[in-house]
DNA sequence: GTCTATACGAGGATAGAC
DNA sequence: GTCTATCCTCGTATAGAC
């Protein structure tokens, strides 16, 4: 008592005083953290704390924690959304439908590292509300499609459409999943680096192209 | 005041007082809570309600959460651990070991489907410490090593051993993380059913054959 | 070994000064 | 718009009766 209180510890941060800094700010570091941790286990400390904000000011842009995840999602989905939209498949044969539908998945995931890793967290722990509120149109139905023209077309082996659509979006999106401990159990090149990603976007397709085969 | 307390709501529960029908009625519920959500995320409450127990007796037996967590993990692990023990690549060209080893992997993950799902948590959120703990021997670079002899002997074509061995464990993981997500996207049969693992197990096997071959 | 009750900290969310 | 301070719920963990 008679001590003079510290009123302020930290002083306000260097951050202007504009959204248009902020928000993207936020939005940035809560992709990382959710991707990291799922949904429950994000912590709007450390989003704050990664964006350099104030935990307040995230419920002030965004209400709460569960709207900030719904805007991570939209944005993590973008670059998908837009390679399934742009993919058309007039006048092309089923295997060049899809080697080039696998291609945009791919660069896709590629630009965006973080997404392939919020889908896998969102199947295991959502009840897929989330990923329904997007309107999320399906890569595995439009792959399965394919395949299915494929094997009648007899540009593909016979195989059960379903399960190739499943192995293929495996293929392309494991890795970006698995990135993390893959840098643990073993010295060598950062898997998400620019050189590994193309290195794993040319050897998946070419995995894909001899996966579904006729000829062998 | 006056009326009369209800200091038992619940009877007590129907369980003999016996650690050989609690102790594994914990872990399995465990694996369950652990596999949907994650380490952080997972509920001891939600454990023992599903265990048909009272949160109290996970840590009289377990003593914390961290330490249910460890059991579970080596209880997920023990069949990739023998699997990965029992395969021998004496005397067999590279190609019959892999795929004798993909057969293995595959049987393992069948036969205790919600272990890939808790190791790929473990790769997303964990930072690798628990699988280093458990002295889990690596799938990758025991595959890389097989894929790098077989390019040698001209058995496989030319890839990257290390992308391709990732491809392969993703080919054989992938599928039970995300079923939970799949039988949301689509009606048909359970993706955990007997037949649907079965024609899982078969087209993988399928696709890496092809995927590694060098003719085509 | 099983139960109830509770201590204690962490984290989402809000209020209100500046 | 940004900050501090605080409320309140939930969840881990413990104490102690039976």
């Amino acid at each position: 008592m008679g001590y003079p209180v510290i009123t302020r510890i930290r002083p306000h941060r260097s951050h202007s005083r504009d959204r248009e800094v902020t928000l993207p700010a936020i939005l940035a570091a809560a992709e990382i953290e959710f991707a990291t941790n799922g949904f429950a286990a994000a912590r709007t400390e450390s989003i704050a704390a990664r964006a350099n904000v104030v935990k307040g000011m995230i419920f002030h842009y965004f209400k709460s924690k569960e709207r900030l995840f719904q805007a991570v999602l939209e944005q993590a989905y973008q670059p998908f959304r837009e390679a399934l939209e742009r993919t058309e498949d007039k006048g092309l044969t089923a295997a060049d439908a899809l080697f080039s539908l696998v291609e945009r998945l791919l660069a896709a995931m590629s630009e965006r590292p973080l997404s392939p890793v919020i889908f896998m967290l969102e199947s295991i722990q959502g009840s897929g509300e989330h990923v329904r509120k997007l309107g999320m149109p399906s890569f595995y139905t439009r792959i399965e499609a394919l395949i299915k023209k494929g094997i009648a077309a007899g540009e593909f082996r016979q195989m059960d459409p379903w399960q190739g659509a499943i192995n293929i979006v495996g293929l392309c999106g494991f890795y970006y999943c698995a990135a993390n401990n893959l840098s643990h159990s073993r010295k060598g090149p950062n898997p998400l680096s620019e050189a590994s990603r193309k290195s794993h976007t040319e050897e998946v397709l070419a995995f894909v192209k001899r996966g579904v085969a006729q000829k062998i």
